[in-house]
DNA sequence: TATTATAACTAACACTTGTTAGATTAACAG
DNA sequence: CTGTTAATCTAACAAGTGTTAGTTATAATA
Protein backbone atom coordinates (compact mmCIF):
# COMPACT_ATOMS: atom_id res chain seq x y z
CA UNK A 1 0.00 0.00 0.00
CA UNK A 2 2.89 2.90 1.14
CA UNK A 3 3.99 4.00 -2.41
CA UNK A 4 7.22 4.42 -0.78
CA UNK A 5 8.28 2.02 1.84
CA UNK A 6 9.17 4.16 4.77
CA UNK A 7 11.43 2.82 7.60
CA UNK A 8 8.72 4.15 9.85
CA UNK A 9 6.10 1.73 8.20
CA UNK A 10 8.00 -1.32 8.90
CA UNK A 11 6.21 -2.90 12.12
CA UNK A 12 9.93 -3.72 13.17
CA UNK A 13 11.69 -1.00 12.31
CA UNK A 14 14.65 -0.15 14.27
CA UNK A 15 14.91 -3.73 15.61
CA UNK A 16 17.11 -5.49 14.01
CA UNK A 17 19.78 -7.17 15.76
CA UNK A 18 23.41 -6.31 15.18
CA UNK A 19 25.95 -8.55 13.64
CA UNK A 20 27.64 -10.28 16.82
CA UNK A 21 31.26 -8.66 16.15
CA UNK A 22 31.97 -10.33 19.84
CA UNK A 23 35.66 -9.85 19.14
CA UNK A 24 35.25 -6.46 18.56
CA UNK A 25 33.73 -6.07 21.76
CA UNK A 26 36.14 -8.37 23.44
CA UNK A 27 38.81 -5.74 21.83
CA UNK A 28 37.14 -2.63 23.75
CA UNK A 29 35.91 -3.75 26.88
CA UNK A 30 39.16 -4.96 27.42
CA UNK A 31 41.27 -2.34 26.79
CA UNK A 32 40.25 -0.93 29.93
CA UNK A 33 39.80 -3.82 32.38
CA UNK A 34 41.65 -2.90 35.66
CA UNK A 35 41.16 -5.01 38.55
CA UNK A 36 37.62 -6.91 37.65
CA UNK A 37 37.17 -10.25 38.10
CA UNK A 38 36.10 -12.74 35.27
CA UNK A 39 32.76 -13.30 36.39
CA UNK A 40 32.24 -9.44 37.17
CA UNK A 41 33.96 -8.33 33.42
CA UNK A 42 31.72 -10.47 31.79
CA UNK A 43 28.43 -8.98 33.68
CA UNK A 44 29.93 -5.72 33.15
CA UNK A 45 30.38 -6.67 29.41
CA UNK A 46 26.50 -7.41 29.36
CA UNK A 47 25.56 -4.70 31.08
CA UNK A 48 26.73 -2.60 28.51
CA UNK A 49 25.71 -4.27 25.67
CA UNK A 50 21.61 -4.51 26.56
CA UNK A 51 22.05 -0.57 27.27
CA UNK A 52 23.63 0.49 23.78
CA UNK A 53 20.85 -2.25 22.55
CA UNK A 54 17.99 -0.34 24.41
CA UNK A 55 19.37 3.21 22.90
CA UNK A 56 19.96 2.38 19.95
CA UNK A 57 16.47 0.52 19.03
CA UNK A 58 14.36 2.93 21.78
CA UNK A 59 16.69 6.40 22.50
CA UNK A 60 17.30 6.78 25.79
CA UNK A 61 14.33 7.92 27.34
CA UNK A 62 13.80 4.20 27.60
CA UNK A 63 16.92 3.43 28.54
CA UNK A 64 15.84 2.44 32.14
CA UNK A 65 18.10 0.61 34.75
CA UNK A 66 15.38 -2.14 35.28
CA UNK A 67 15.01 -2.61 31.82
CA UNK A 68 18.76 -3.23 31.07
CA UNK A 69 18.75 -5.47 34.37
CA UNK A 70 15.63 -7.50 32.90
CA UNK A 71 17.56 -8.39 29.67
CA UNK A 72 20.67 -9.51 31.94
CA UNK A 73 18.16 -11.33 34.21
CA UNK A 74 19.15 -8.79 37.49
CA UNK A 75 17.50 -6.48 39.11
CA UNK A 76 18.16 -2.58 38.87
CA UNK A 77 20.04 -2.65 42.53
CA UNK A 78 22.41 -4.78 41.09
CA UNK A 79 23.63 -2.58 38.35
CA UNK A 80 25.67 -0.45 40.99
CA UNK A 81 27.89 -3.03 42.16
CA UNK A 82 28.98 -2.18 38.27
CA UNK A 83 28.51 1.20 37.42
CA UNK A 84 28.04 4.26 40.26
CA UNK A 85 24.91 5.75 38.07
CA UNK A 86 23.35 5.97 34.98
CA UNK A 87 25.01 8.56 33.89
CA UNK A 88 28.21 6.24 33.88
CA UNK A 89 26.80 3.41 32.13
CA UNK A 90 25.42 5.84 29.35
CA UNK A 91 28.97 7.33 29.07
CA UNK A 92 30.77 3.96 29.20
CA UNK A 93 28.08 2.91 26.34
CA UNK A 94 28.73 5.85 23.98
CA UNK A 95 32.69 6.13 25.14
CA UNK A 96 32.89 2.36 23.75
CA UNK A 97 31.48 3.49 20.44
CA UNK A 98 33.40 6.48 19.20
CA UNK A 99 36.56 4.95 20.52
CA UNK A 100 35.36 2.24 18.31
CA UNK A 101 34.42 3.79 15.28
CA UNK A 102 37.50 5.72 15.42
CA UNK A 103 39.70 2.60 15.65
CA UNK A 104 38.15 1.24 12.94
CA UNK A 105 38.33 3.88 10.37
CA UNK A 106 42.33 4.73 11.72
CA UNK A 107 43.26 1.29 11.09
CA UNK A 108 41.85 1.26 7.75
CA UNK A 109 42.96 4.36 6.74
CA UNK A 110 46.45 2.95 7.51
CA UNK A 111 46.11 0.68 4.98
CA UNK A 112 44.90 3.34 2.24
CA UNK A 113 48.00 5.74 0.74
CA UNK A 114 48.48 8.90 2.27
CA UNK A 115 48.31 11.34 -0.88
CA UNK A 116 45.24 9.56 -2.00
CA UNK A 117 43.14 11.60 -0.21
CA UNK A 118 39.85 10.61 -2.43
CA UNK A 119 40.28 6.85 -1.26
CA UNK A 120 40.85 7.65 1.93
CA UNK A 121 37.76 9.81 2.67
CA UNK A 122 35.76 7.15 0.82
CA UNK A 123 37.23 4.18 2.37
CA UNK A 124 35.98 6.19 6.17
CA UNK A 125 32.66 6.74 4.65
CA UNK A 126 32.57 2.74 4.44
CA UNK A 127 33.92 1.84 7.67
CA UNK A 128 31.81 4.32 9.08
CA UNK A 129 28.87 3.72 7.69
CA UNK A 130 29.46 -0.27 8.28
CA UNK A 131 30.10 0.27 12.50
CA UNK A 132 26.64 2.13 12.38
CA UNK A 133 24.65 0.48 10.60
CA UNK A 134 25.76 -3.29 11.06
CA UNK A 135 28.81 -4.04 13.44
CA UNK A 136 28.28 -2.10 16.51
CA UNK A 137 25.20 -1.44 18.65
CA UNK A 138 27.32 1.15 20.97
CA UNK A 139 28.13 3.54 17.47
CA UNK A 140 24.88 3.37 16.66
CA UNK A 141 23.62 4.27 20.35
CA UNK A 142 26.16 7.01 20.70
CA UNK A 143 25.04 8.56 17.19
CA UNK A 144 21.70 8.47 18.01
CA UNK A 145 21.39 9.73 21.80
CA UNK A 146 23.92 11.69 21.85
CA UNK A 147 22.02 14.88 21.49
CA UNK A 148 18.71 13.86 24.31
CA UNK A 149 21.50 12.74 26.98
CA UNK A 150 21.87 14.48 30.21
CA UNK A 151 24.60 17.51 30.18
CA UNK A 152 27.23 16.28 32.03
CA UNK A 153 26.91 12.93 29.72
CA UNK A 154 27.46 14.80 26.75
CA UNK A 155 30.93 16.86 28.91
CA UNK A 156 32.60 13.46 29.53
CA UNK A 157 32.60 12.63 26.09
CA UNK A 158 33.40 16.02 24.12
CA UNK A 159 37.17 15.09 23.75
CA UNK A 160 36.62 11.51 22.43
CA UNK A 161 34.37 12.76 20.13
CA UNK A 162 36.56 15.95 19.20
CA UNK A 163 39.07 13.67 17.71
CA UNK A 164 36.82 11.72 15.68
CA UNK A 165 35.54 15.17 14.45
CA UNK A 166 38.33 16.67 13.78
CA UNK A 167 39.69 13.38 11.99
CA UNK A 168 36.53 13.93 9.24
CA UNK A 169 37.90 17.49 8.73
CA UNK A 170 41.54 16.67 7.89
CA UNK A 171 40.13 13.98 5.30
CA UNK A 172 37.84 16.62 3.90
CA UNK A 173 40.15 19.21 3.69
CA UNK A 174 42.72 17.15 2.10
CA UNK A 175 39.85 15.98 -0.32
CA UNK A 176 38.96 19.24 -1.73
CA UNK A 177 42.31 20.99 -0.89
CA UNK A 178 41.02 23.63 1.26
CA UNK A 179 42.05 24.40 5.32
CA UNK A 180 40.46 21.98 7.41
CA UNK A 181 39.22 24.49 9.55
CA UNK A 182 37.38 26.34 6.96
CA UNK A 183 33.93 26.90 6.44
CA UNK A 184 33.75 25.09 3.31
CA UNK A 185 35.32 22.54 4.82
CA UNK A 186 32.68 22.70 8.01
CA UNK A 187 29.76 23.10 6.29
CA UNK A 188 30.75 19.90 3.53
CA UNK A 189 31.46 18.11 7.08
CA UNK A 190 28.28 18.86 7.87
CA UNK A 191 26.58 17.51 4.70
CA UNK A 192 28.29 14.19 5.17
CA UNK A 193 28.13 13.45 8.60
CA UNK A 194 24.07 14.51 8.01
CA UNK A 195 23.86 12.14 5.01
CA UNK A 196 25.40 9.10 7.11
CA UNK A 197 23.97 9.51 10.32
CA UNK A 198 20.38 10.09 9.57
CA UNK A 199 21.01 6.35 7.97
CA UNK A 200 20.37 5.23 11.41
CA UNK A 201 16.39 6.10 10.91
CA UNK A 202 15.47 4.75 7.74
CA UNK A 203 18.29 2.32 7.02
CA UNK A 204 16.78 -1.81 7.05
CA UNK A 205 19.60 -4.35 6.55
CA UNK A 206 16.58 -6.30 4.71
CA UNK A 207 15.81 -3.48 2.38
CA UNK A 208 18.62 -1.71 1.84
CA UNK A 209 22.19 -2.03 0.62
CA UNK A 210 25.47 -0.13 2.58
CA UNK A 211 27.39 -0.22 -0.85
CA UNK A 212 24.76 1.25 -2.30
CA UNK A 213 24.03 4.04 -0.24
CA UNK A 214 28.24 4.50 0.21
CA UNK A 215 28.30 4.85 -3.40
CA UNK A 216 26.06 7.51 -3.57
CA UNK A 217 27.60 9.37 -1.11
CA UNK A 218 31.06 8.64 -3.32
CA UNK A 219 29.09 10.44 -5.91
CA UNK A 220 28.56 13.31 -3.85
CA UNK A 221 31.61 14.02 -2.71
CA UNK A 222 32.90 14.46 -6.21
CA UNK A 223 31.20 17.32 -6.63
CA UNK A 224 32.79 19.10 -3.81
CA UNK A 225 36.43 18.23 -5.31
CA UNK A 226 35.53 19.01 -8.60
CA UNK A 227 34.05 22.54 -8.25
CA UNK A 228 37.66 23.46 -7.32
CA UNK A 229 41.10 23.54 -8.79
CA UNK A 230 43.89 21.44 -7.03
CA UNK B 1 39.97 26.34 23.29
CA UNK B 2 37.94 23.89 20.90
CA UNK B 3 39.61 24.04 17.38
CA UNK B 4 36.60 22.86 16.12
CA UNK B 5 33.58 24.65 17.70
CA UNK B 6 30.44 21.83 17.85
CA UNK B 7 27.26 23.02 18.77
CA UNK B 8 27.53 20.97 21.64
CA UNK B 9 29.97 23.41 23.23
CA UNK B 10 28.21 25.85 22.89
CA UNK B 11 25.89 26.13 26.74
CA UNK B 12 23.10 27.87 24.73
CA UNK B 13 22.98 25.24 22.30
CA UNK B 14 19.68 24.76 20.89
CA UNK B 15 17.67 27.25 23.15
CA UNK B 16 17.68 29.93 20.49
CA UNK B 17 14.23 30.98 20.00
CA UNK B 18 13.16 31.13 16.93
CA UNK B 19 11.38 34.16 15.14
CA UNK B 20 8.17 34.75 16.10
CA UNK B 21 6.31 34.17 12.79
CA UNK B 22 2.69 34.88 14.25
CA UNK B 23 0.76 35.64 11.11
CA UNK B 24 2.24 31.41 9.58
CA UNK B 25 1.10 30.92 13.20
CA UNK B 26 -2.68 32.06 12.75
CA UNK B 27 -2.79 30.85 9.50
CA UNK B 28 -2.04 27.20 10.59
CA UNK B 29 -4.19 27.57 13.91
CA UNK B 30 -7.38 28.71 12.28
CA UNK B 31 -7.11 25.90 9.82
CA UNK B 32 -9.05 23.89 11.85
CA UNK B 33 -10.41 26.22 14.23
CA UNK B 34 -14.24 25.13 14.91
CA UNK B 35 -16.59 25.18 17.40
CA UNK B 36 -13.95 26.69 19.99
CA UNK B 37 -14.16 30.52 21.29
CA UNK B 38 -12.05 32.66 20.95
CA UNK B 39 -10.04 32.40 24.77
CA UNK B 40 -10.05 28.88 24.31
CA UNK B 41 -8.49 28.70 21.02
CA UNK B 42 -5.48 31.48 22.46
CA UNK B 43 -4.97 29.38 25.07
CA UNK B 44 -4.94 26.13 22.70
CA UNK B 45 -2.16 28.05 20.38
CA UNK B 46 0.02 29.37 23.48
CA UNK B 47 0.00 25.01 24.71
CA UNK B 48 0.51 23.86 21.01
CA UNK B 49 3.69 26.78 20.90
CA UNK B 50 4.88 25.79 24.38
CA UNK B 51 5.17 22.72 24.05
CA UNK B 52 6.53 22.93 20.21
CA UNK B 53 9.41 24.89 21.65
CA UNK B 54 9.81 22.10 24.70
CA UNK B 55 10.18 19.79 22.13
CA UNK B 56 12.76 21.24 19.76
CA UNK B 57 14.84 22.51 22.56
CA UNK B 58 15.46 19.43 24.68
CA UNK B 59 13.34 16.93 22.65
CA UNK B 60 10.54 14.59 23.37
CA UNK B 61 12.01 12.96 27.10
CA UNK B 62 11.37 16.62 28.40
CA UNK B 63 7.69 17.41 26.97
CA UNK B 64 5.84 17.04 30.35
CA UNK B 65 2.11 18.34 30.86
CA UNK B 66 3.61 19.89 33.70
CA UNK B 67 6.27 21.95 31.92
CA UNK B 68 4.37 22.83 29.14
CA UNK B 69 1.77 24.34 31.45
CA UNK B 70 4.24 25.72 33.79
CA UNK B 71 5.37 28.05 30.04
CA UNK B 72 1.56 28.88 29.64
CA UNK B 73 0.73 29.91 33.40
CA UNK B 74 -1.61 27.05 33.80
CA UNK B 75 -1.57 23.53 35.75
CA UNK B 76 -0.90 20.48 34.14
CA UNK B 77 -4.58 19.13 34.61
CA UNK B 78 -6.18 22.16 32.97
CA UNK B 79 -4.24 20.85 29.85
CA UNK B 80 -6.95 18.24 29.45
CA UNK B 81 -9.36 20.77 28.94
CA UNK B 82 -7.96 21.52 25.20
CA UNK B 83 -6.47 18.03 24.75
CA UNK B 84 -7.35 14.43 25.42
CA UNK B 85 -4.22 13.27 26.11
CA UNK B 86 -0.33 13.78 25.81
CA UNK B 87 -0.56 12.13 22.53
CA UNK B 88 -2.94 14.20 20.70
CA UNK B 89 -0.89 17.28 21.83
CA UNK B 90 1.85 15.85 20.21
CA UNK B 91 0.06 14.59 17.58
CA UNK B 92 -1.22 18.13 17.01
CA UNK B 93 2.11 19.95 17.24
CA UNK B 94 3.46 17.55 14.41
CA UNK B 95 1.38 17.61 12.16
CA UNK B 96 0.86 21.53 12.24
CA UNK B 97 4.77 21.05 11.47
CA UNK B 98 4.84 18.99 8.35
CA UNK B 99 1.37 21.03 6.92
CA UNK B 100 3.17 23.74 7.23
CA UNK B 101 6.83 23.13 5.80
CA UNK B 102 4.55 21.05 3.11
CA UNK B 103 2.04 24.28 2.13
CA UNK B 104 5.85 26.81 2.15
CA UNK B 105 7.42 24.04 -0.31
CA UNK B 106 4.33 23.87 -2.45
CA UNK B 107 3.24 28.00 -2.57
CA UNK B 108 6.97 28.77 -3.22
CA UNK B 109 7.17 25.95 -6.25
CA UNK B 110 4.07 27.87 -7.61
CA UNK B 111 6.39 30.41 -8.38
CA UNK B 112 9.03 28.87 -10.09
CA UNK B 113 8.88 27.24 -13.99
CA UNK B 114 7.51 23.83 -13.46
CA UNK B 115 10.54 23.00 -15.94
CA UNK B 116 13.18 24.56 -14.48
CA UNK B 117 13.86 21.48 -12.04
CA UNK B 118 16.82 22.62 -10.45
CA UNK B 119 15.64 25.55 -9.80
CA UNK B 120 12.57 23.53 -8.16
CA UNK B 121 14.71 21.18 -6.36
CA UNK B 122 17.01 24.18 -4.83
CA UNK B 123 13.65 26.45 -4.30
CA UNK B 124 12.78 23.46 -2.06
CA UNK B 125 15.70 23.27 -0.12
CA UNK B 126 16.01 26.98 0.78
CA UNK B 127 12.15 26.97 2.29
CA UNK B 128 12.99 23.59 4.23
CA UNK B 129 16.03 24.77 5.69
CA UNK B 130 14.53 28.22 6.50
CA UNK B 131 11.36 26.49 8.29
CA UNK B 132 13.35 23.93 10.08
CA UNK B 133 15.94 26.66 11.54
CA UNK B 134 14.28 30.16 11.33
CA UNK B 135 10.79 30.53 11.07
CA UNK B 136 8.81 27.61 12.51
CA UNK B 137 9.39 25.27 16.11
CA UNK B 138 6.82 23.26 14.72
CA UNK B 139 8.43 22.22 12.14
CA UNK B 140 11.54 21.46 14.08
CA UNK B 141 9.85 20.10 16.78
CA UNK B 142 8.61 17.38 14.20
CA UNK B 143 11.96 16.61 12.69
CA UNK B 144 13.54 16.71 15.85
CA UNK B 145 10.88 14.60 18.02
CA UNK B 146 9.70 12.14 15.16
CA UNK B 147 11.72 9.07 15.69
CA UNK B 148 11.23 9.20 19.77
CA UNK B 149 7.50 9.43 19.73
CA UNK B 150 4.85 6.92 20.62
CA UNK B 151 3.93 4.78 18.42
CA UNK B 152 0.49 5.62 18.03
CA UNK B 153 1.55 9.34 17.37
CA UNK B 154 3.41 8.27 14.40
CA UNK B 155 0.75 6.20 12.98
CA UNK B 156 -1.34 9.35 13.14
CA UNK B 157 0.96 10.97 10.78
CA UNK B 158 1.94 9.00 8.70
CA UNK B 159 0.06 10.67 6.22
CA UNK B 160 0.94 13.78 6.21
CA UNK B 161 4.54 12.97 6.44
CA UNK B 162 4.05 10.44 3.34
CA UNK B 163 2.65 13.69 0.90
CA UNK B 164 5.32 15.90 2.17
CA UNK B 165 7.70 12.53 1.65
CA UNK B 166 6.19 12.13 -2.27
CA UNK B 167 6.53 15.58 -2.85
CA UNK B 168 10.53 15.36 -2.44
CA UNK B 169 11.01 12.42 -4.18
CA UNK B 170 9.27 13.78 -7.44
CA UNK B 171 11.48 16.84 -7.11
CA UNK B 172 14.39 14.48 -7.32
CA UNK B 173 13.39 12.38 -9.59
CA UNK B 174 12.40 15.67 -12.32
CA UNK B 175 15.93 16.72 -11.24
CA UNK B 176 18.25 13.93 -12.08
CA UNK B 177 15.46 12.53 -15.06
CA UNK B 178 14.86 9.18 -12.90
CA UNK B 179 11.75 7.68 -11.77
CA UNK B 180 10.79 9.03 -8.60
CA UNK B 181 10.03 5.95 -7.22
CA UNK B 182 13.65 4.53 -8.10
CA UNK B 183 15.96 3.21 -5.83
CA UNK B 184 18.58 5.82 -7.05
CA UNK B 185 16.17 8.96 -5.85
CA UNK B 186 15.36 6.86 -2.51
CA UNK B 187 19.25 7.24 -2.29
CA UNK B 188 19.76 10.72 -3.07
CA UNK B 189 16.66 11.60 -0.91
CA UNK B 190 18.38 10.41 1.80
CA UNK B 191 21.25 11.78 1.44
CA UNK B 192 19.69 14.85 1.13
CA UNK B 193 16.90 14.98 3.93
CA UNK B 194 19.97 13.85 5.98
CA UNK B 195 21.78 16.88 5.44
CA UNK B 196 18.63 19.37 5.57
CA UNK B 197 17.52 18.07 8.86
CA UNK B 198 20.63 16.59 10.94
CA UNK B 199 21.07 20.78 10.68
CA UNK B 200 18.90 20.66 13.39
CA UNK B 201 21.64 19.96 15.73
CA UNK B 202 24.53 22.06 15.15
CA UNK B 203 22.91 24.73 13.26
CA UNK B 204 23.60 28.21 15.27
CA UNK B 205 22.20 30.89 14.33
CA UNK B 206 24.62 33.46 15.39
CA UNK B 207 27.64 31.47 13.67
CA UNK B 208 25.97 29.94 10.77
CA UNK B 209 24.37 30.93 7.24
CA UNK B 210 21.34 29.28 6.55
CA UNK B 211 22.10 30.63 3.04
CA UNK B 212 25.94 29.48 3.09
CA UNK B 213 24.64 25.87 4.11
CA UNK B 214 21.95 25.53 1.72
CA UNK B 215 24.66 26.82 -1.11
CA UNK B 216 26.88 23.87 -0.32
CA UNK B 217 23.90 21.56 -0.58
CA UNK B 218 23.04 23.06 -3.96
CA UNK B 219 26.56 22.28 -4.89
CA UNK B 220 26.31 18.50 -4.22
CA UNK B 221 23.32 18.22 -5.67
CA UNK B 222 24.17 19.08 -8.98
CA UNK B 223 27.03 16.06 -8.95
CA UNK B 224 24.09 13.76 -9.02
CA UNK B 225 22.83 15.04 -12.17
CA UNK B 226 25.58 15.94 -14.28
CA UNK B 227 26.50 12.05 -13.55
CA UNK B 228 24.00 11.58 -15.63
CA UNK B 229 22.16 11.86 -19.53
CA UNK B 230 19.57 14.32 -19.88
C1' DT C 1 35.94 -27.31 55.04
C1' DA C 2 35.78 -22.68 57.04
C1' DT C 3 36.38 -17.99 55.96
C1' DT C 4 36.13 -14.15 53.24
C1' DA C 5 35.45 -11.27 49.47
C1' DT C 6 32.32 -11.00 45.45
C1' DA C 7 28.11 -10.40 43.17
C1' DA C 8 23.56 -10.28 43.31
C1' DC C 9 18.88 -9.51 45.64
C1' DT C 10 15.09 -7.20 48.53
C1' DA C 11 12.56 -3.63 49.72
C1' DA C 12 12.09 0.61 50.30
C1' DC C 13 12.99 5.99 49.66
C1' DA C 14 11.71 10.30 47.40
C1' DC C 15 10.36 11.97 43.23
C1' DT C 16 8.13 12.46 38.65
C1' DT C 17 4.85 11.03 35.24
C1' DG C 18 0.00 11.02 32.76
C1' DT C 19 -4.50 11.20 34.06
C1' DT C 20 -8.96 11.97 36.55
C1' DA C 21 -12.92 13.70 39.51
C1' DG C 22 -14.68 17.30 41.77
C1' DA C 23 -14.44 22.02 43.30
C1' DT C 24 -13.69 26.82 41.89
C1' DT C 25 -13.43 30.83 39.39
C1' DA C 26 -14.29 33.68 35.14
C1' DA C 27 -17.16 35.14 31.34
C1' DC C 28 -21.27 35.93 29.58
C1' DA C 29 -26.55 35.38 28.70
C1' DG C 30 -31.04 36.47 30.26
C1' DC D 1 -28.08 40.94 39.19
C1' DT D 2 -28.85 35.88 38.33
C1' DG D 3 -27.85 31.70 36.37
C1' DT D 4 -25.22 29.07 33.16
C1' DT D 5 -21.54 27.74 30.58
C1' DA D 6 -16.54 27.87 29.85
C1' DA D 7 -12.01 27.59 31.62
C1' DT D 8 -9.00 26.58 35.16
C1' DC D 9 -7.50 24.66 39.61
C1' DT D 10 -6.87 21.24 43.48
C1' DA D 11 -5.59 17.12 45.03
C1' DA D 12 -5.04 12.87 44.48
C1' DC D 13 -4.29 8.14 41.91
C1' DA D 14 -1.32 4.43 40.19
C1' DA D 15 2.62 3.52 37.84
C1' DG D 16 7.37 4.15 37.00
C1' DT D 17 12.04 6.52 37.90
C1' DG D 18 17.13 6.55 39.92
C1' DT D 19 19.17 5.39 44.01
C1' DT D 20 20.36 3.34 48.62
C1' DA D 21 20.95 0.28 52.80
C1' DG D 22 20.87 -3.94 54.39
C1' DT D 23 20.81 -8.84 53.34
C1' DT D 24 21.66 -13.04 51.04
C1' DA D 25 23.74 -16.17 48.04
C1' DT D 26 27.71 -17.38 45.28
C1' DA D 27 32.53 -18.12 44.49
C1' DA D 28 37.42 -18.00 45.74
C1' DT D 29 40.75 -18.55 49.07
C1' DA D 30 42.82 -20.22 53.26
Amino acid sequence: MPVVRLASDDPAWGNFEHGNCELEKMRLYTAKTIGRSAKAETSRNEILSAAANIMRRHGYAELTLRNVAAKVNMKAGSLYYHFSSKDELATEVMRIGVEAVERDVREALDQVSPIDSEQRLITAVHIHLNALLRSSEFVSSHIRCYPFVPDRVRFELREVRRRYDLLWLELIGEFINRPARGDEVIYIWHILVGALNQSLEWFNPNRHSIDDYARQIEIMLRQFRSQRPL
